[in-house]
DNA sequence: TCTTCCCGCCAATGG
DNA sequence: CCATTGGCGGGAAGA
């Protein structure tokens, strides 16, 4: 049971019944949501948990950090992990807001004129628990509300434009945005203009959104959150017109892609029209699928809106600040120096220039 | 074709 | 020494 299939290097008889989908991000957090998001204090082990779960240890360790790196999990000793709930997300984001966490933003440009030597000290750069962090800053700190892998691993990047440094980013950049998104913590849009996804946040304040009736009025309410952010400077929305004509900034996704609609947390949305559930949303395991795996728990929804309500009252407890913190200008400037860079080259367009 | 991203090698770290 | 951790890039599936 511990080998299961993965000795078995390239042999054709694989190819008949592999299919990527059942290997990826997307549907490993969906089952280890499904087996450990019941009380907070849960305890994982890694064996256990890849036994169960039908995973390569190397896989659910990048799975592992890109959690803990949002706090959902905390590393107890080898091979443990708590399981903190998603009550403790409001709290890590008004953090990463703030310019916590990911401590390598102290100063940015200092080490502009050093970059020579840089070679050795990007070694840390890469690491997923900081491309996590800095990638959730992108959307709580920067204007942008659609931002798609690669100007994500631009932006990330830095000064350095080292493409293949790049390219890196962006592999790693993928796998953070999927289990991500399978969280409902960003939502996965495929552009076909582009060809490409992009990613929009939703934080927590979507699902409680979502769940509740009237939708509409709370994005009105969201509106106006966003609109008070900002209060500093004019010209935000860079996705209103003001891009290259053709572009398709503002597109969302309609309501559910193919590539989404399986992550568990959106039972919420369908909650209330009971019965109508599909069983898409049922978890596929994989082929190498676990054994002890409790198939579907019905009532797992009642436990989410149960959170939920609590990330609403936490929500409205805390209001993001957006506003006055010095760590966050140096991003917000940083930032915007460097999309405005990137548009000037790729898009041949500024975005936010009057 | 280009984008997405899984697999696993192997270096670093730790006990 | 072995086990755990984690950076990194190849290259195949997907659109």
């Amino acid at each position: 049971m511990a080998q299961l299939s993965a000795n078995s290097t390239q042999f054709n008889f694989r190819k008949l019944t592999y299919c990527r989908k059942e290997k990826s991000f997307d549907l490993l957090c969906s089952n280890f949501l499904n087996l450990y998001d019941q009380d907070r204090g849960e305890m994982i082990e890694t064996h256990d948990a890849c036994a169960r779960l039908g995973v390569d240890k190397r896989r659910l360790r990048d799975f592992i950090v890109i959690l803990e790196s949002i706090g959902l999990l905390k590393k107890e000793r080898k091979n443990h992990y708590s399981w903190k709930g998603f009550g403790v997300l409001p709290k890590t984001f008004q953090l990463l807001q703030r310019g916590g966490l990911g401590e390598s933003y102290t100063r940015l440009e200092d080490d502009e004129v050093s970059q020579v030597g840089g070679k050795l000290d990007n070694r840390k750069e890469n690491c997923i628990e900081l491309l996590t962090q800095k990638f959730v800053k992108l959307f709580l700190c920067s204007e942008l509300e659609l931002i798609s892998i690669d100007e994500a691993a631009i932006l990330l990047n830095g000064d350095a434009q080292d493409p293949s440094l790049i390219q890196t980013k962006v592999k790693r950049l993928y796998d953070i945005a999927n289990v991500l998104a399978s969280m409902n913590i960003i939502q996965k849009t495929y552009q076909p203009e582009t060809k490409r996804f992009v990613f929009r946040w939703i934080g927590i304040r979507g699902e409680a959104e979502m769940a509740t009736t009237n939708d509409l009025a709370l994005k009105t309410k969201r509106r106006t959150i966003e609109n008070e952010a900002t209060d500093t400077s004019a010209k935000r929305h860079m996705g209103d017109q003001s891009s290259k004509g053709t572009t398709s900034q503002t597109v969302v996704a309609p309501s559910q892609t193919p590539c989404e609609g399986r992550s568990p947390k959106k039972v919420v949305e369908n909650d209330l029209e009971k019965g109508s559930i599909p069983d898409i949303e049922k978890h596929r395991f994989g082929p190498s699928a676990p054994k002890t795996v409790p198939q579907d728990k019905p009532k797992s929804k009642n436990n989410i809106g149960t959170q939920i309500q609590d990330w609403e009252s936490l929500a409205l407890t805390h209001r993001p600040q957006y506003h006055q913190h010095q760590a966050l200008r140096d991003l917000f400037s940083h930032y915007r120096g460097a999309w405005n860079n990137y548009h000037s080259e790729v898009a041949g367009k500024d975005p936010a220039q009057p």
